[in-house]
DNA sequence: GATGAATGAGAATTCATTCAT
DNA sequence: TATGAATGAATTCTCATTCAT
């Protein structure tokens, strides 16, 4: 039978695994350059060669490994949301799903954007496959609210870049902070109540009146 | 006299100027590990050798040019803007000063994001000059508009790691996606007019009624 | 019976020559070291670990190659003859086997001489089996004849390396010459007339008075 | 002045010499293949890394290595003769010059036949460098004496391939013999005088009366 | 101070050989 | 027997750093 073929593909496709899980763990960790093969092989329990079966070049694993990111379910962020109050749909959704943001994918993606983005192919890698659809999908769900009468309407272009960039970059500044952050000592229900509030309506005071001129 | 010696001072304050500028375009545009000790002499007019009489290790020099990043005006996003009507003061401001958070500077920052990130010594000093202050000036602000009854009253904390993130991963958004953004191809004003707008206000659309709940 | 003794050695010797006749075309082609154990297998159209079974080791396997390689039917080259009119005859003879000398198999062996040089047990094996005998053939060829009042007596270690080394050189000559050499240009009957005449009676002109002495 | 660039040059000049002459022995040898960088740099008392300051890639070393054997003085065996007593003349010539036929260096180009042979860049420098000039230098006498009555009129481009190829043909076999060949117990003289009779007379007996055919 | 040739440790990659299936 | 994935020693090449000039 073709078991046997079968169960090779399954080693096979096991392996491949096996070496981008450790190269991914290691580039994070220490970025690309620093990496070496031997180490990656240590990492995977396997010999230096054998990486070289599967990837024919330091370079293809590294362009694996990011595609291998590519997949970040940070699109799921945005799924589709239609409850009635849509105030308290989001909130329900983002106490959900914040944690993807805060994924280990996603920081481990953050500590390679230097090497993607001077890497013309790994740039339209990332540009075609996450950021693209990432703000295609917000502009959608942004078209949408507006067309309801529930949110204002802005350029578009700019709306998910602010929005998105926000997400992203709050992201960043925590995982830079790391432990010490101060959001890691809020309850995440609080960030997400702060977070929603400030993306709906603002830091405006509402009945603020607006300064006198001289 | 000592104009000798003063001499001898601008000189080497000139060399270790040029070393810097070369470095810190190699290493934007390449990556640290990529750059090479040559390939900055060369750029920078001098021989191998010299580099190494003013930065004892590419690390060194390295280090040197991070720190020559953190003088970078972000800061002065935030100047004290105590104008009268707040929402064109702010816009104004911006407008003024958006430029320099897409400033090449910046630019050069995020590309080597990944390298500070994984060098404790380097994240400490990017924290302790760069992030630290930018986000308690940011605080500060916000909490004097608070004050003031400007703004509503949110976890501080959270507020400008929101408003700052935002900042970052806009333009870092826009960074990426380069001369493709559509950014590009909308007025500078417009743009400022809906960050002020966004952050004031929010999306919210203000005559909406909330959805009903089921 | 031992039926199947005897099928499982036929299919043994047929792996070992299917094995020599990859192994010797890739060597020709590439040389030893450029030549892999993969790509012999490959070639043969067996996995690279069957070659094992039947050469203990990469060497092995090119010392069976070039054993292979003399046993080439160059000796036949110098067949007895004696034939009456011994010019008409050599010409014959010369007309049947300069195909012989110019055998893609002496093709390959030239492309080898450099590596079975350079190895003293590839040396021994060349000489004995091949360069010794075809001297002492061609010396045996030639003291006949001498005896026979045909040809001059000469140093017979001097005539037989001269007219050897001749077959030898002008066949290597256009081995390298490849496709261009003027040699394809003429019909094989004229070389080998030329051939004759040029060893029965060297380049000089009969009737040619010696020149004077000063 | 220019004295520290003129001594410059020549310290890069002498460092070339040094690594092309340890790389000629190495790859003659061992072959190019066996030859590794280290050992070449060991042998021409420098680090590895000096040679690719020198040469950019093993394999330019070795394309520079066989160019230094293309002024080989091969071409120098036929320097023009006239002689009166041509048979005289030319005794004399090869006496003067066979020592560069047997020359160490024409020795490590044959060993090196089957890596040119393989390459077509360097078979091409090979053919333009050094077998066509020869070759058409050889033609060129020929032709002389034939026009002067001398020699018996052969297609050259047969002719000068016979001889040049008894002549490298000749030194290779007593280069594969090494220490063993009868040729290295024969004085000198003798040699030449047979090569010259060879080449002049042929191996027939004058006298010999024709065999009668059937 | 300035230079850049020299160094050699370290990295990516290859491939003969082994061995579990 | 036959297979081909796995191994790791060996090879080419790079580059931070040194130092004689």
């Amino acid at each position: 039978m073709a078991d046997r073929e079968t169960r090779k593909k399954q080693i096979g496709d096991k392996r491949r695994q096996q070496i981008l899980d450790a190269a991914l763990d290691l580039f994070a960790k220490q970025g690309y350059a620093e990496s070496t093969m031997p180490e990656i092989a240590r990492s995977a329990g396997l010999a230096t060669g054998t990486i070289y079966i599967y990837y024919p070049s330091k370079r293809e694993l590294f362009i694996a490994v990011i595609e291998s990111l590519m997949v970040v379910p940070i699109l799921n962020v945005f799924k589709n949301e239609t409850g009635e109050n849509f105030q308290k749909t989001l909130k329900k959704a983002l106490n959900e799903r914040l944690s993807i943001l805060q994924s280990v994918l996603l920081t481990k993606l953050l500590s390679l954007i230097g090497e993607i983005q001077r890497d013309a192919e790994l740039r339209a890698i990332f540009m075609e496959k996450l950021i693209r659809p990432f703000l295609a999908r917000m502009e959608e769900l942004y078209r949408a609210r507006v067309e309801a009468g529930e949110f204002r309407p802005m350029e578009p272009a700019v709306t998910v870049r602010l929005v998105g960039g926000m997400m992203l970059g709050m992201n960043f500044l925590k995982s830079i902070e790391g432990e010490n952050s101060p959001l890691n000592r809020l309850p995440q229900g609080q960030i997400v109540d702060e977070m929603v509030n400030f993306v709906l309506f603002g830091l405006n005071q509402p009945g603020a009146k607006p300064r006198a001129g001289k």
